[in-house]
DNA sequence: AATATATATATGCTTTTATGAATATAGGCC
DNA sequence: GGCCTATATTCATAAAAGCATATATATATT
């Protein structure tokens, strides 16, 4: 999980990429369904920008029959943790940010529960 | 100072643009010589950025004489300095981070003294 | 048991758009 | 006039969107 500061924030800078992470931040554990879902973005699109968080060791999947969870990776250092809360407790008020927890939290028939590390 | 979050994240994802910002978080105001110095960054390319960083709200510039002092913008959101906080603590002991505030410090004949509000 | 089908997720491919480097040039202050 | 700083132009590279399609697992069918 030797990711540099530039490259981590040039992934924060994409907006798909980011809303998914910061629901993963507040939510721990999301099959990809669930956040397609709660933002409203097209499936092939969400699932290209997550194996790019994959590759580069920001997030981790765990398969579960159908279901592929991603959730931030457990090695993730502190600091990158930091970054990303202190941006959900800035953001997480505001569009299109708030709309993403209010439409997985009304979401029916979820897929498991959250269990990551 | 309504930058959103994405932006933000762009703008801190050109390693140019980070070193200069980190620095200015620790040191607090800074003229473009000593961003050049500290960094060895050619000066018009330091200069290009700086306006970016300037024109999104997110540094001020103030000038004295020859020398233009940049410094975090004083209304930057809370959060936005934290970001910037916890990326400075977690990458000042690495490289180039390291060595920019050790060039800086050992910088002969450093301008006015610091003094940002 | 073998096959078909449905659901969830991932991947190629192409076009468009954005990004950064380099260099040259212009402006402000002593 | 001479230094320090800012801007403009050009070029090369890389990244994102969108669509269609491929894979993989589970369930139903005969």
């Amino acid at each position: 999980m030797n990711i540099g500061p530039t490259r981590l924030f040039q992934l924060l800078s994409d907006e798909t990429r980011l809303r998914c992470l910061l629901l993963m931040a507040r939510e721990g554990e999301l099959c990809v369904c669930e956040l397609t879902h709660a933002t409203g973005i097209a499936q092939p699109k969400v699932s290209r920008h997550l194996a790019l968080l994959r590759e580069a060791g920001v997030v981790r999947d765990r398969r579960e029959g159908l279901w592929i969870h991603y959730c931030l990776h457990p090695e993730l250092p502190g600091w990158v943790r930091d970054v990303l809360q202190g941006t959900l407790d800035g953001v997480h008020h505001a569009a299109p940010y708030a709309d993403d927890l209010a439409a997985l939290a009304s979401m029916p028939d979820r897929p498991g529960a959250p269990r990551c590390a």
